[in-house]
DNA sequence: TAAATGTAGACCAAATCGGTATACATTGGG
DNA sequence: CCCAATGTATACCGATTTGGTCTACATTTA
């Protein structure tokens, strides 16, 4: 499954919120994101059901990241979202090609895929959220340390 | 995008194809690689067009690749098919997330993304169809040429 | 107790994916 | 020369995913 835009938001509200003190409230974080009111609801509420926030209820209320960003990776994030990262089908669950292969190719092609499948997740989970915000590290830092 | 199972399919065309010799026809190759005939001759059409294999028509016509499997790679297959990789759909020509954002934090995803983009392409571009089909190299020896 | 918030989930349109169907063109063999 | 075997072209189709919106409701604080 592909990173999705969806997760791109998500990942734009947790820094959003790892900038701020206290709680904030949805429209806020929709209008600082550029998200939709309903849609940023949305990405919240599939936060909160991962536990990386919190909420309020109630006039005053308002969300808040429940761990410190350098406890929160991108990995995190992004399958938290839009699941398991695979970038080939052959890799979900039901391995459709290591059904149908009988040819030695069939495996090795899904062994490449695994590799740089693996070779994705490793990377986006080297990537905490206090690197990518403000008084965080610069693009060449963080992507030199791959 | 995502590699999809046509691509998958596409490589599995390709290396068959690789191990022939002369003019196979569709109906073979759909059979050989488990593919409905019709999909796979709109597979093979793709190939064509993008000069990978040629076609005979008429009585005892098929197909045959136009290269030496030494001079495609697995990037040459799936980008023919899928067009472009992109991990994320903010790495797509429309940039969404680059005219939104005015914030570091969104130049910086971008940045990671298009890194993590970039690696996956020259893996993909390493590994030539001659080292997918017998003969070829274990899946081990073309993980640690990554 | 009303206004400000969050909660839950149904609903929806567009795009993508994986595939099929139909009609046609070309070639080679008898 | 004609027909069977092949390839060519393209329209179509249903399921799933994606990116949202809408509606109704629950909770909290002033």
């Amino acid at each position: 499954m592909r990173i999705t835009q969806e997760a791109d938001y998500a990942l734009r509200i947790v820094c959003f919120l790892a900038e701020q003190e206290g709680l904030v409230d949805a429209n806020t974080v929709a209008e600082q994101c550029c998200i939709s009111q309903q849609f940023a609801l949305k990405i919240l509420r599939k936060l909160m059901l991962g536990s990386l926030v919190m909420s309020h209820k109630g006039a005053n209320g308002g969300y808040r990241l429940m761990l410190p960003p350098e406890e929160i990776t991108m990995r995190n994030v992004i399958e938290l979202i839009d699941g398991e990262i695979f970038v080939s089908r052959c890799l979900s669950v039901d391995h459709a090609c290591s059904k149908q292969g009988e040819h030695k190719r069939d495996c090795v092609i899904h062994c490449i895929f695994d590799a740089i499948n693996r070779d994705i997740i490793a990377k986006l989970d080297k990537v905490r959220i206090s690197s990518l915000i403000d008084g965080g590290l610069s693009a060449e830092d963080i992507i030199k340390n791959f």
